[in-house]
DNA sequence: GTACCTTTGTGAAGCTATGCACAAAGTGCG
DNA sequence: CGCACTTTGTGCATAGCTTCACAAAGGTAC
């Protein structure tokens, strides 16, 4: 009975299948046939009523006193999330951080696969990266158009990445992943994510002060906006 | 009158606040003296009765009538999230990845200070990046110690990560930045913070997927799991 | 000082997500 | 076949987050 399925399956869950994914290839392979939910939650570290109510939304894959099967249930999901099909992203800002994705194994191994590279610096464009020359930034709608290109991965400086995402869009393209420290301005439609690499240690460095604050118990620093401001 | 103040702010709202900082940054740039709650709001591209609450959660800084002083906001967020000391990071794995996170200008900004390197490579210890050399990972326990490394960030191969974890662990770290495709297991008290890039583009394929669907009006795919296992 | 304008800070309502606890459904053994 | 055991799928209570809407507070002009 799954009445949910059709019209959304809610974005906490959606955000979690990659993780049961993960755990499932890992228990496929060590060959596991069947697994419960139970293992299958400490494999990926959440709850397991969580996990069976995330599941629930896809339909109803378990089998009541044995578990799930393990490859119907990657099909499944793998399904759901699209990646039965074959994803070709572009990669805009050949840098440290753009060849680091291009050389990123888990995008290949998940149906992705790097299509274009692009960049503004003439003295990086033709060089070769995992098979592919790097192509100009001028070139970015008619390689997108040519190559079939559906996602758009912005590794590009701050300043430059709310332009390349008005020619991404203005080109077609309703899906990007955005690496640069900005919120980027979108119409309607079109879905971002950002990954920030400063964001994440910004609050570990927060957990890491009250767990410093907690043991040496002194309340929260005493310091003044005026003596701040001396500095 | 801030009573949430001492002991707990939400964890969406810390998420956050490294946003506004940011906003907050631009707008000191372009000297802006004081903003409104509303257009902090649209710069950080959130709604502003959220800003206001999350802001509250720190304490009463704002003036009414007038808005938030751009300087002393920043200064507020700042201290609250314990960058206006400085976090001495160790990254481990120097491969493309972990080369890129050393040359990310975005942490040194931040109050994070790149202190140790460590790789497994004999070919890559002693390579010197951003004025450092990379130590052989052997040294890990020793050069935490002694350079007081506070926060680790994992940048190594998924089979390495958990070890590396278990070692930086003993060695007292409490605070973990993951890249690597894996789920630690970590003891109480210690925090992980995971980036996982092939999880962010597989949430963008789903979306992506979704849209295709409802263009061309096609329920969902109808392909079999018979079918797919053929291939 | 008063009247008017702007903007904060927050009570309250609504929405989403989490986790417990259990009935329903299946397996397997004697 | 029936009984004991396992494990799913989900109703329900709770917790947390978001958004609205507005009173309270401060600024400015005259």
């Amino acid at each position: 009975m799954s009445q949910a399925r059709e019209r959304g399956i809610p974005d906490a869950t959606v955000a979690r299948l990659p993780l049961y994914l993960r755990a499932l290839n890992g228990l496929a392979e060590r060959a596991t046939a069947t697994v419960s939910s139970e293992d299958l939650a400490v494999a990926a570290g959440v709850n397991s009523a969580k996990l069976r109510k995330d599941l629930s939304h896809l339909g109803s894959y378990g089998t009541r006193g044995v578990g799930y099967d393990v490859q119907y249930l990657i099909y499944q999901i793998s399904r759901e999330l699209g990646l039965t099909q074959d994803w070709a992203v572009a990669i805009v800002g050949v840098g440290n951080l753009g060849r680091a994705l291009a050389n990123y194994g888990g995008f290949v191994s998940r149906g992705f696969r790097v299509a274009a590279l692009f960049d503004a610096d003439k003295g990086v464009v033709g060089e070769r990266l995992v098979g592919m020359a790097v192509d100009h930034i001028d070139e970015l709608e008619s390689v997108i158009d040519t190559r079939g290109v559906s996602i758009v991965v912005i590794a590009t400086p701050a300043t430059a990445a709310q332009q390349v995402a008005d020619r991404v869009i203005a080109a077609g393209i309703t899906s990007i992943l955005n690496f640069a420290p900005v919120v980027l301005t979108v119409p309607d439609g079109v879905d971002v994510r950002k990954v920030d690499l400063s964001t994440e240690l910004q609050i570990l460095a927060f957990h890491e002060q009250r767990k410093a604050d907690r043991e040496t118990g002194s309340p929260i620093m005493a310091e003044t906006w005026a003596e701040a401001m001396d500095a």
